[in-house]
RNA sequence: GGGCGGAUAGCUCAGCGGGAGAGCGCCGGCCUUACAAGCCGGGGGUCACAGGUUCAAACCCUGUUCCGCCCA
């Protein structure tokens, strides 16, 4: 790449023409691709799949920026990675999506027809479907897009028949009339999990229902009278006195003056309201069960279009919310509606649309659930698949014990059409692969195909496998089934993952993913869910455009602690985007000094170069075990802490004396050696949470070699640079430096004025290190002159700085204030006597001595020295004032 | 009604048995030839409340209050 370098870097970081550019060169190179088949080890993430429809929210930027980071580091890590992305077709979501299209013309889909609607959904997939897509390229998405798949693909629906078949022939799906959770707006029933219940100030309305010929009656309970038109008898609790000798065993039904049956059933809970209970077997569920054990009439009173039925006598056509209106001005016109009393309760909602829903009886299809969910809660109690954080799995198996059967017919046009045929001939149902030529009841030639189409939980459901091309066995399953780590949001647990896991395991015989990765929910900044009806929705796009997909990353992966949510705050973004430009500019600043590659360190190190090399250890390590352990956030503190406040605060401007003007051949070579080598190093530790800048440096890196992305990740060999003594030797002349300092600001020194300083140390090996590092001390605090001596007298006029096993001196001979030093000295003294405080307190308990683990009583021994000797040379420096005075 | 999670510096949050941390904001000083999107220094917290366990508790246990979320 040498023939492409820049020779200098602009003084700012401007990702706009950075990115793009990168993009395209990452997907030139094909980085992105996996092999089929390879000797590396399987590194597999398959992604969770977003709306064809869908724009980019904060969730898919969080969930695929964390996937990307593991995709790249395990990349580096030599991997051969498969990221599998494609779109859901999202049924209920697409069709509103286009029914609105065509509204906007005039237009609605029954005028169309079936065939011309679907035929209009792909189009508009075409025109619009890869939205989504392109943004998540602009985050920088490494997926193999080559094989970049669509839940209503060929292939994959072939899978879904494929599953839908077998499930029916072992009894695992069945078809049957049941109360199911129906959206008049949308037209189609709802699994119970799409159903979103809402608390609601509404009325409890209680209602009279008179005995044959008599005004007094059973008084019933209910939140919606409208559904009384339907009603086939009345419960009550059998041993309820209450009800105990009654002029009659039926009542007569109001309104629809209709004789039905006093039932007693210890279903009937006799605290609720009168203790006498309406049943309505159409349209609730547990009405439902009553009717079927006590052979009740189903009676639908209320349509799939949510008006009322025929049925609903001189209510019918009537929007069922007016009926409600109408039918208790009736009742209070009769005398019948006894009270009304405001009461909270939860309502259900269409998780699309947000309309109520009814429930309503009806014929759908169903997945019998608890056969295939054993399976899927053993394989997470036995740790095949572990769910991180942990408290998730509660969460799991919570649903999971307690799953109900999965309603998964649609009654919309836009999905995998139920591949169930009858026979217009003997009506009976044939369920198979491809459409029946003929009848293999009856021979009958004229079949319908079931016109209701699948929930599209039920083809994301097989993802994992039917991406990878299954029911073939390909390659591509052989080596990437199971997959290496699921990375999605809590919110989907139960809708798409526990479904996976019942699916993977049914038909892959084993698990779809070895590790489950549960992340929190974006935010707003005051921590409500972002929402366009709150207007708080911050678009990813937007924060990209003003910060850059680095910045924006970065601030994801530093907020992405397990088990919390995620408050986005522009204001991080903006710091983190801050970091990114510290990044250049310290890169701009190697490279002025990098002419040609410096792959080899030779020649004697100096003492920062031994710690950077250490540091650089020891972050290498720790990146590798947080990423390893999903802890994204430590990853990104570890790399950040490491690039700013240590390479960047203290390496470079130590390393400037050596690799600038008079440094000596030999010693500027070896920094430069050092220089190359951890700006190389963290340019890989970086590169997985922000890959852009990384990239571009690295490509004006001498010596770097082809793209970034394809370096190898330092681990090993680093390990023999691991160095505490470099550590503890550069902790103390830090300590003096930041000491020096410390006098300066406390005691406005002029940031010009060069300084002389005296250092006393009672330890030669201490002395000896001072002596070393002269020339670096007196550098970064500007000093004109360090001398290095063992304890003596205190020099005069002079304001002292007490370091771990050192005494500084600064020489402000005739310029100090004397004042501002005792107070200084006595601020420090104040903090030392805290600390030694507590200190003091566990050494005097004879409990402490004798139980706490002799290392931590060592510990705290020799701290508690350390700041008693600290403190008594302060106190002496005290006196000292004193007496000059 | 059942369950889960949270309450730590002015703000946003890490830490989850042995010396209270970060970013931003705040105060003071710096245009020091990589970076003012920066550098140097500083102040700031009975870790929600009340009990308990422990030699030792922000961290473990119990209860209380207040905020989220999920399920019925």
């Amino acid at each position: 790449m040498t023939d492409t370098q820049h020779p200098t870097l602009e003084k700012g970081y401007d990702p706009k023409n950075v990115e793009s550019r990168w993009y395209a060169a990452w997907e030139d190179a094909q980085a992105f691709g996996a092999a089929d088949k390879s000797d590396q080890p399987a590194f597999s993430i398959v992604i969770p799949p977003p709306n064809v429809t869908g724009v980019l929210h904060m969730g898919h930027a969080l969930n695929n920026t964390l996937q990307d980071i593991l995709c790249r580091y395990r990349r580096l890590c030599g991997d051969n990675v498969l990221w599998m992305p494609g779109t859901d077709h999202a049924g209920i979501a697409t069709q509103n999506v286009v029914e609105r299209d065509l509204a906007a013309q005039g237009l609605d889909r029954h005028q169309l027809g079936r065939e011309k609607f679907i035929e209009a959904v792909w189009q508009w997939r075409q025109r619009y479907g890869s939205a989504i897509i392109n943004q998540l390229k602009r985050l920088g998405a490494s997926c193999d897009w080559q094989r970049e798949r669509f839940t209503m693909d060929e292939g994959l629906s072939l899978a879904v028949r494929k599953v839908f078949v077998e499930l029916y022939q072992e009894g695992l799906i069945y078809r049957g009339q049941y109360i199911i959770n129906w959206c008049p707006r949308c037209h189609t029933a709802l699994a119970d999990l799409e159903v979103e219940h809402e608390e609601v100030d509404g009325h409890l309305y209680h209602i009279r229902y008179p005995f044959p010929g008599r005004e007094d009656g059973i008084v019933v309970a209910t939140t919606r009278p409208e559904t009384m038109l339907g009603d086939t008898a009345v419960a009550v609790h059998p041993e309820d006195e209450r009800y105990a000798g009654l002029p009659a065993e039926t009542v007569i039904l109001p309104l629809m003056e209709r004789e039905i049956p006093v039932i007693r059933d210890s279903y009937v809970d006799r605290e609720f309201g009168t203790g006498g209970l309406k049943v309505t077997p159409a349209h609730d569920p547990n009405d439902f069960e009553l009717g079927r054990k006590h052979g009740l009439e189903r009676i639908k009173v209320i349509g799939d279009d949510g008006r009322m039925t025929e049925a609903a006598g001189p209510y019918a056509g009537l929007d069922r919310f007016e009926c409600r209106t109408r039918v208790l001005e009736d009742l209070k016109a009769r005398g019948l509606l006894v009270k009304v009393a405001p009461l909270r309760h939860s309502v259900g909602h269409c998780y699309r649309c947000k309309t109520a829903v009814e429930p309503n009886l009806s014929l759908q299809w169903f997945v019998r659930a608890k056969p295939l969910a054993e399976p899927a809660i053993r394989a997470v109690e036995e740790g095949l698949t572990r769910i991180i954080p942990e408290a998730w799995a509660k969460t799991y198996y919570e649903w999971m014990y307690n799953i109900r059967d999965w309603c998964i017919s649609r009654q919309i046009w836009w999905g995998h059409q139920i591949p169930a045929w009858t026979c217009r001939g003997c009506g009976k149902l044939t369920v198979a692969m491809q459409a029946p030529q003929a009848c293999p009841q009856c021979g009958g030639s004229e079949l319908d195909q079931e016109t209701d189409v699948l929930d599209t939980w039920f083809s994301s459901a097989l993802w994992p496998f039917s991406t990878m091309g299954w029911p073939e066995r390909t390659d591509l399953l052989r080596t990437f089934y199971p997959t290496s780590v699921l990375v999605t949001g809590f919110d989907i647990l139960f809708f798409w993952v526990a479904r996976m896991m019942m699916m993977g395991l049914h038909f892959m015989h084993d698990v779809p993913f070895r590790d489950v990765y549960v992340h929190a929910l974006v935010r707003d900044e005051n921590g409500k869910k972002m929402s366009k009806s709150k207007g708080n929705v911050i678009d990813p796009l937007t924060v990209i455009d003003e910060y850059g997909t680095d910045a924006f990353r970065f601030t994801l992966a530093a907020f992405a602690a397990q088990g919390r949510d995620i408050k986005m705050s522009l204001k991080r973004v903006e710091g983190y985007r801050n970091f990114i430009n510290k990044l250049w500019n310290a890169a701009r600043f190697a490279l002025l000094h990098l002419d040609q590659p410096y792959p080899r360190i030779e020649g004697q190190t100096s003492l920062p170069e031994r710690w950077i090399l250490s540091r650089l250890a020891r972050v290498s390590r720790e990146v590798t075990a947080a990423l390893d352990d999903y802890r994204f956030n430590e990853a990104a503190g570890s790399v950040y802490n490491f690039l700013w406040h240590e390479f960047c605060d203290w390496f470079l401007e130590a390393s400037k004396a050596d690799l600038y003007n008079d440094a000596e051949p030999v010693r500027r070579k070896t920094a430069r050696q050092v220089l190359w080598r951890v700006l190389h190093d963290a340019l890989i530790l970086l590169h997985p949470f922000v890959p852009f800048v990384t990239e571009e440096i690295w490509n004006h890196l001498p010596g770097s070699e082809g793209l970034l992305m394809q370096a190898r990740w330092p681990g090993q060999d680093l390990e023999a640079a691991v160095d505490p003594g470099a550590e503890n030797a550069m902790a103390l002349v830090m300590g003096v430096i930041t000491g020096i300092r410390n006098i300066r600001g406390e005691m406005n020194i002029a940031p010009g004025l060069a300084l002389a300083a005296q250092v006393q140390a009672s330890d030669p090996d201490t002395r000896a290190l001072l002596e070393n590092e002269q020339a670096l001390i007196s550098q970064l605090s500007r000093l004109k002159a360090l001398t290095v001596s063992p304890p003596g007298a205190r020099p005069s006029g002079a304001a002292t700085a007490i370091v771990d096993g050192a005494a500084v001196y600064v020489s402000l001979e005739g310029i100090i204030d004397l004042d501002k030093e005792t107070e200084r000295l006595t601020r420090e003294l104040a903090k030392i006597a805290k600390d030694m405080g507590s200190l003091s307190k566990k050494l005097n308990n004879q409990d402490f001595l004798a139980k706490a683990p002799g290392e931590v009583v060592e510990g705290v021994r020799e701290k508690h020295s350390a700041l008693a000797d600290k403190q008594q040379k302060i106190e002496a420096n005290l006196a000292r004032i004193r007496e000059m005075r």
